[in-house]
DNA sequence: GAACCAATGTAATAATATAACAAGTCAAGA
DNA sequence: TCTTGACTTGTTATATTATTACATTGGTTC
């Protein structure tokens, strides 16, 4: 478990939200689940977010305008975050970093420009909306 | 050159907007832009932008809501598209594809997740602006 | 307690993107 | 030629995402 003691109340609240939840909310989507609880505007939810993100306990799944609990224990360590992103169900995958390997640093040499993180998004259909649609079209 | 004489006059102001233009743009950026051109409402530069998108003359940079032109004469042929962006300028840089190898092929075997697209965010911090931070606390 | 800093609350507004519908364009095909 | 249908366009209104500005609170340090 990563220190979440020293969170402050609405950032447990956000960073409970989205890790009870089947995938990425939106911004809005936190806020309206966590009205009961007290929570009333955009900027209580969003100030919140940029500190879990600061944290990597989140990260923001860019295209998609949404957050995501992180799924590694140890992100916080590497700079590379990537998601695999149903086009079909809009579900989405946090992937391993050993999975994501770049060959920048040629690149980066060559150009100068130095790496401070790395944020990818690979879209696709997944298994399961594959074979349903599958599924659909023998019949 | 790429073939740009099926493109709509919306498209083709847009897209010379976009060329034309130093670095990413907002689509209201480009609306401002094309106002004295006769471009009136958003709509009809996010009509031309998906138009434009679909046939990989310009990406989106996910991450700055920005849109840019494609540098690459031959990028609707891959399936990989990826910006180096200053954190310090917004400079952004389209990376050439066999910059980025990724290596997902075990992962999507293992998974079964198709990919039709990836888009890959490199921040950091370019050459230009890391010799200017130098220069400026060297005084 | 006073001074300070970080976190909070609240209202207003900015920036980005889409929905809904009316109207024009243009190329088949009767 | 006229009609149909697919596509593009124009326009208004609205939804969604994110930030600015400022007043307030709560604890820490001196
Ligand atoms: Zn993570
Ligand atoms: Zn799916
Ligand atoms: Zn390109
Ligand atoms: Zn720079």
């Amino acid at each position: 478990m990563v220190e979440t003691h020293k969170l402050t109340k609405n950032q447990k609240l956000v960073v409970e939200a989205l890790k009870s939840a089947e995938g990425p909310l939106s911004a809005y989507a936190i806020l309206e689940e966590l009205r009961p609880h007290g929570v009333k505007a955009p900027l209580q939810v969003y100030r919140a977010l940029d500190k879990l993100m600061e944290l990597k306990l989140i990260h923001k799944v860019e295209s998609m305008s949404a957050y995501v609990a992180c799924v590694q224990p140890d992100c916080h360590t590497h700079k590379t975050v990537g998601f695999a992103i149903c086009s079909s169900c809009n579900g989405v995958q946090e992937l391993p970093e050993n999975v994501v390997s770049l060959h920048l640093d040629n690149w980066a040499q060559e150009t100068g420009f130095v790496r401070s993180g790395i944020a990818l998004e690979v879209r696709g259909t997944c298994k399961t909306c594959r074979e349903n649609e599958a599924a659909e079209a023998c019949c």
